[in-house]
DNA sequence: CTCTAATGCATAATAATCTTATGTATATTT
DNA sequence: AAATATACATAAGATTATTATGCATTAGAG
């Protein structure tokens, strides 16, 4: 069972950053699949939120590219720059805190599984 | 300090339908104020952003109105319906296992009561 | 060995949902 | 009296996702 669409609005961006961080360098395809397999197939990121959002991290600064054959395909490794490290620990507290609020408003006392 | 305005996208239904469950009736102003004054002054939903939404879901069939004159102003009530009720349920739920999956994915430590 | 599914990238058209700006009017506070 | 707060509303624009489509390589099933 997904989840619905509109929830991952505005948590895309720093669930890409943090795999990248955990994973030191990872490919579009791979991000997918890993965010598909931690989340019990709840989160499954399309291909036309991903390449844009990764297009944009590099715009930003955030990540630097990695090109590399694999036989004749072309794989794209991201890794996190400095600033994106630094980036991608703002952007985890902030959404921290975000949740911690969501748990006030929504009166969340106790966590479901 | 804000959140980051896109966090808000794809809560805020979710947010509004919680505060008429705990409130039985409110009204636009109110609701803003309510979430202003929980979350810290962190969430200020915008008024392009609320009325849209309660509009939404009125068509939806989810609330209901109330009109009501204070003094010459129009207050606008709005009212879970028994659908409405079952709804914000549902999307409680939803939001909830989301973010149960978020801190997975994040790797944010469990948050105590 | 051939066909299908999976892997891997990408972009365009569309939709949803927010911000910002604007408008109107009444009530309260300084 | 003027500024601020209360209270509704909508339009234009921005952001960011979905859906659809396209292309190509590789692995696996029949």
């Amino acid at each position: 069972m997904m989840y619905s669409s509109e929830l991952l609005k505005g948590t895309l961006k720093t669930i890409v950053l943090k795999q990248l961080e955990q994973n030191n360098r990872m490919y579009g395809y791979e991000i997918t699949q890993r965010v598909k397999e931690l989340s019990g197939n709840r989160i499954q990121i399309t291909e036309g939120a991903l390449y844009p959002t990764l297009h944009a991290l590099e715009a930003e600064g955030l990540v630097v590219i990695e090109n590399e054959y694999i036989g004749k395909r072309l794989r794209k490794y991201y890794c996190l720059s400095s600033t994106g490290q630094q980036k991608t620990k703002e952007k985890l507290n902030e959404l921290a805190e975000f949740m911690a609020t969501l748990r006030i408003l929504l009166d969340l006392k106790t966590q479901p599984i």
